[in-house]
DNA sequence: CCTTGCAGCTCTAGTCGCTAGAGAGATTAG
DNA sequence: CTAATCTCTCTAGCGACTAGAGCTGCAAGG
């Protein structure tokens, strides 16, 4: 049996990352020492490494949730698991998309600065007017991370 | 003198945001009217477009006050703007990198998939085991997105 | 003049996925 | 046995909002 440390060390997710897992449901709650210390067997940390493979992959929380689940029926044809994994992969390319746009406009903002003073900055002129922008860069999706 | 709706739907700012901005100290406390309700004139427009703006082009708020701030001496040189601004441009373009790392391999995973049943799974199995990864897609640095 | 209904007000709490810290108890190496 | 390290619970904080409760303001129609 693994301490919760031990555990941290072999799956590479935070000590406090791994209480948190167990608080919201994601982890089953672990067996205690007679000191009331965690203590994990091997499914836990198989199931950890699932979730922190995934987490790394960008998938929401919520969304592993469902994956764990759904690797709990093996008979069950996988259109759900391919259907998730799908859906991540649209969210990524969104994702790259928007922050694309966004790498040309600074990038043609910051070629038109004159390293002058901040008056003729180009910069500064062009955040304080959309007008001069290529692209409708107006939040058309939302660009938020996974987080870690 | 405008009301907060109105320079809501001529910003594009929600009513909620600019109360927000406020009360953050990145806009300066409105003017009320003789009922309290804030009354915004054409410099608080200006100040919010230019939030606006670089909001969309994914700036953090504590940046955008700092080019605010920059923006009100306009005699100094604009080393410390660009500064900012080519800073911006490398967290995007981190960002994307570490996008298209997991788009990779999303996609060989997704690929892999025979649509049979989970147990046979390669989304689950792969997932659940690093090792089959083409990549060190390991949280080599954060993606997390500027929001909205 | 009075109602109706939208707009605005303040305040609190929730989102996501953790992270940090306090102050206590458990375990382990020497 | 002691000292160092782990681990425990609990609470609060991050960024950038968003949602809701429960009020008040104000303009237009009857």
């Amino acid at each position: 049996m693994l301490s919760i440390g031990r555990l941290s060390q072999e799956t590479g997710v935070k000590v406090p990352t791994i209480r948190y897992y167990e608080q919201i449901g994601l982890m089953p709650a672990a067996e205690r020492s007679s000191g009331n210390q965690r203590l994990y067997g091997a499914a836990a940390r198989r199931r950890l490494s699932f979730i922190r493979h995934a987490r790394d992959l960008g998938f929401p929380l919520e969304a592993i949730r469902d994956l764990l689940g759904l690797s709990d029926q093996p008979d069950q044809p996988c259109t759900a698991v391919d259907a998730i994994a799908r859906a991540q992969l649209a969210t990524i390319r969104s994702r790259i998309a928007r922050l694309q746009a966004l790498e040309d406009e600074l990038m043609r903002m910051i070629g038109q600065c004159a390293h002058g003073k901040i008056a003729e900055c180009r910069v500064i002129e062009v955040l304080g007017d959309h007008g001069q922008c290529a692209h409708d860069h107006h939040g058309t999706f939302d660009d938020a991370g996974p987080g870690r």
